[in-house]
DNA sequence: TCCTTTATATTACTCCGACATATTAGTTTG
DNA sequence: CAAACTAATATGTCGGAGTAATATAAAGGA
């Protein structure tokens, strides 16, 4: 089971307004999958609670699309027992979804999946979740098109307001870049070392978080990358470029490094996603 | 019982400067206000669920910097019948809180407060409970700094990519703006229409997220700016030229245009905040 | 002396069954 | 025909019992 649902086909996203407004085939309850088939059994991977792994599974099926905005589900009872698991953990399992945006629950009308537009899709673990599946190839692009905007804004704050002790991280991840590579864990932590140096040295609170959600979405790409080839280029050069700007306080030669290097990465990921 | 049990002293956020500037009094258990004192009793308003309530009445504590990071909330059972409400209750409040990445619970050790760095800053509700207080002057300006990155960008991508459609939401909502003020609820509704419209433009899910909840910060923002003095300037002619740009197309204009609308925002309300 | 292993106590986690409340849909009454 | 009322249903809330996990302390071995 966990087909793909066609996701959206590519334009009715944007602008909540229709969402819910499908002309035909009224949204059914799902979830009755009790029947025979032995039930899914979705336990806990080790470390994850009941609730956790009760949360990641639907919340997964819900955005890639297997229940789709206006669905309604089982009642709690019945989807409890379809799960296997008692009311209690279910509940807080849609508590989680639900602080996420993903669903809202109502009495008599039933838990109900929100429009696209209300789900926060910068949540690293709404992150997570769409990353589980096959990854919707226009969201990536909407997430590396802000990473674009983001990052060399970024570079060019860091420009302006770091400190010595900013730099001296910065020149330790790059260290660490150069001895492992990106094919490694140590490496790509070095790579995410850099850039949480860059944007910590920004001294904005809304952009560190911000990016760290979008790095993590960025980290599962990469896993994509390797996938489907060796890695192309050596990154080193072009992130020490972006160091030297933001050392010598060169605003303009900042943004403008840091956007070359996103647009690389994008590039990279592009071709491995659709090629 | 209900002693302290603070762990780190607080240093290992770095960054980010600390909002929230309490230097003393370690880290302690909390949640043991039940004493003689009549119980709070944050009973639910009209519409929020009871599990709603108390979340909210935590996250603002934990936004607030009552509660500090490394502090460790009393056990399920004492906070409960403090808050006097049912475990349930209050658990499914924990895992919303859990979920938004405000706190962490385990066995044995309890649910403790997680660092600034883990908080989804960015997510609707967080961002509320920040703003029920007295928000921080800092991350204030974080927000409007990150705004400053985003929508001039996005107005250039909006130039590039609207069409009819679009326009027409942004002429509608300009419309309305100028029947109403921005001293109205109607007139607040139909700048974030205006501001919706051109995010829809873009065609950029992860940018409508984003713009959502700054969007929705920002309209808390708003309400200081009424409270300290009537609005100051007429906004209405600042988003025609944004609207003229996007429409014909002028990505540079359309960039400029917006950024100037919001230097002018952050330049009222910080008056407005400091003053 | 130091490290490893075991035991234990504390805490969250899960489950269960019952009742309360809210909201919709149908029914009745004016 | 419309408005008020009643009933059905699903979520919301409750309290308690038992399980699993883990940090701390104790015991054992190197």
């Amino acid at each position: 089971m966990l087909k793909v649902v066609g996701k959206d086909g590519g334009g009715e996203v944007r602008s909540m307004s229709d969402s819910m407004t499908n002309g035909d085939a009224p949204p059914e309850t799902i979830g009755d999958m009790g029947s025979d088939e032995a039930a899914p059994k979705a336990r806990r991977g080790t470390g994850r609670r009941l609730h956790g792994a009760i949360a990641h599974k639907l919340g997964a099926a819900i955005v890639s699309g297997e229940y789709r905005p206006g669905d309604t589900l089982s009642g709690e009872v019945a989807f409890s027992e379809a799960l296997d698991v008692s009311r209690s953990a279910y509940r807080e399992a849609v508590q989680v979804l639900s602080a996420k945006g993903l669903v809202e629950s109502r009495p008599k009308t039933g838990t109900r999946v929100l429009p696209r537009s209300r789900w926060n899709l910068l949540d690293p673990d709404v992150l997570a979740w769409a990353f589980s599946g096959e990854p919707d190839i226009h969201f990536v692009r909407s997430l590396f098109e802000l990473r674009a905007i983001v990052e060399p804004a970024a570079a060019r704050l860091a420009a302006e307001r770091r400190n010595k002790t900013d730099l001296k991280e910065m020149r330790d991840a790059l260290g660490a870049m150069r001895r492992h590579t990106l094919a490694t864990d140590a490496g790509r932590a070095a790579d995410r070392d850099f850039h949480n140096a860059v944007l910590a040295a920004t001294r904005n609170d809304a952009l560190v978080v911000l990016t760290a959600s979008i790095g993590a979405a960025v980290a599962w790409t990469t896993q994509f990358k390797q996938r489907s080839r060796a890695l192309p280029r050596n990154p080193v050069p072009d992130h020490v470029k972006v160091y030297d700007a933001i050392a010598a306080g060169d605003v303009e030669a900042a943004g403008e490094a840091m956007r070359l290097l996103v647009d690389l990465a994008l590039e990279d990921t592009r071709s491995a996603m659709e090629g």
